[in-house]
DNA sequence: TCGAAGTTTCAGTTTTTACTGAAAGTGCGA
DNA sequence: TCGCACTTTCAGTAAAAACTGAAACTTCGA
C-alpha cells in the first residue's frame, strides 16, 4: 500500500506522460504537451531547471518549448521576488485555455486553408465546361464551410464562458 | 496567356499541393491529404495507378494511404463495370465530410483524453491536502470540459446539416 | 490448376522533426 | 567594466515518420 503522497505523484506522472502521448496525436510535440501538463498541475511556478529535472530533458529543449508555450499564450513568465531567474506559470482557467487554443489553431490552420480555397475559387470562377464548374463549386462549398467555422471560432474565442456555454449546452444537450 | 484547361489544371494542382501542406499542420500526413484533395476534385473515380501517376508516389504509399482514407470514411471503393481493378471515389458532400472528420477525431483524440482525465481524477478523489485537492480539481475541470466537447461532437456528427447549421449560425453570427 | 491482373505487406531507406549540449549572448550588481 | 547568473541559439545527432519497391499474396478466368 502506497502513501497518499506517492499516489498523488503517480497520478500526476501519469497525467503528464499521457498528455504527452495525446499531444502527439494532436500535432503538438510531446515535450510541449508534457511541459504544459506539468505546469498545469504545479501548485507553484517552475523554472527552466525545475522543468529540465522533472522531465529529464535538455536545457535547449526546455527553453524552446517553454518559449513556444508562452507564444501560444498557455504559459506566462513570472518573476519571483528577489530571484533573478525566470519562472513559468500556466493559465489554469479551463475556459481561457480553450479560447486560447481555438484562437491559435484558427490562426495557424483555418485561416491559411481559407486563403487557398478562396484563391482556387477565384482563379476558376470564369471558366466554362462542366469539369471547371464542378471544381469551382467544390472550392466554393469548402470555402463557405471553412469561413463559417472561422467565424464561429472567432466568436467563441472572444466570448465569456457564461454567455456561450449555457447556450451551446442547451442547443446540443 | 494560358488556355482555360491549363488554368484549371494549375488551380487543381495548387489545391492538391496546398492541401497537402495544410494536412501536415493538421497532423495528417501529406500524401493522405493530397490523395483526398485529388479525389475530391476528380470528376471520375481513380485507380491506385492513376493516383500513383498523378502524385508521383510509390505503389505502397498509394495503397496504404488510400486504404486509410477508406477507413476514415472519406473515400469508398467503387467497381467500374467490367473492370477488375479497384477504383476510389471521394465523398463530396461537405457536411458529410465534416461529420466524418468530427466523428473520427473524437474517437481517436477526445475519447482517450477523457479516459486519462477520469482515471487521474478517480485515483485522487479521496486524497487530502491542498495539493492533492488542487490536482483533483484540475482533472475534474478538464474532464467535464472534454466530456462536454465529446457530447457536442457526437451530436454534431449524427445530425442533419439542415437542423444544426441554421441554429449554430443563429447562435454565433 | 495455372497464370495473369491486381492488391497488400514489409524490410530497408529517405526525409522530417525533435533534441542535445556547448558556445555565444544578455544584463545586472559590485 | 568585470564576472557571475542566467537565457538563447544552433550545429550536430538521435528518433520518429513517411516512403519505396520488390516479393508475397489473392482472385479469377480459361
Amino acid at each position: 500500500m502506497s502513501s497518499p503522497a506517492q499516489t498523488l505523484a503517480d497520478a500526476r506522472l501519469e497525467f503528464v506522460t499521457q498528455w504527452g502521448v495525446l499531444g502527439s496525436a494532436w500535432g503538438i510535440n510531446r515535450t510541449m504537451a508534457m511541459l504544459h501538463a506539468l505546469l498545469l498541475t504545479s501548485p507553484i511556478p517552475l523554472s527552466t531547471d525545475d522543468a529540465m529535472e522533472a522531465l529529464q530533458i535538455s536545457r535547449g529543449n526546455a527553453n524552446t518549448n517553454l518559449r513556444d508555450l508562452v507564444a501560444w499564450g498557455l504559459l506566462r513568465k513570472v518573476v519571483q521576488p528577489g530571484q533573478r531567474r525566470d519562472y513559468f506559470e500556466a493559465e489554469k482557467d479551463v475556459w481561457k485555455i480553450f479560447c486560447t487554443v481555438v484562437r491559435e489553431r484558427k490562426r495557424r490552420e483555418v485561416d491559411p486553408a481559407l486563403e487557398v480555397l478562396q484563391r482556387c475559387a477565384e482563379q476558376t470562377a470564369a471558366l466554362r465546361g462542366s469539369e471547371a464548374r464542378q471544381f469551382h463549386g467544390m472550392m466554393k462549398a469548402l470555402g463557405e464551410f471553412v469561413e463559417l467555422a472561422a467565424r464561429i471560432m472567432d466568436r467563441v474565442a472572444a466570448s465569456e464562458r457564461s454567455k456561450i456555454v449555457p447556450a451551446v449546452v442547451k442547443l446540443f444537450k
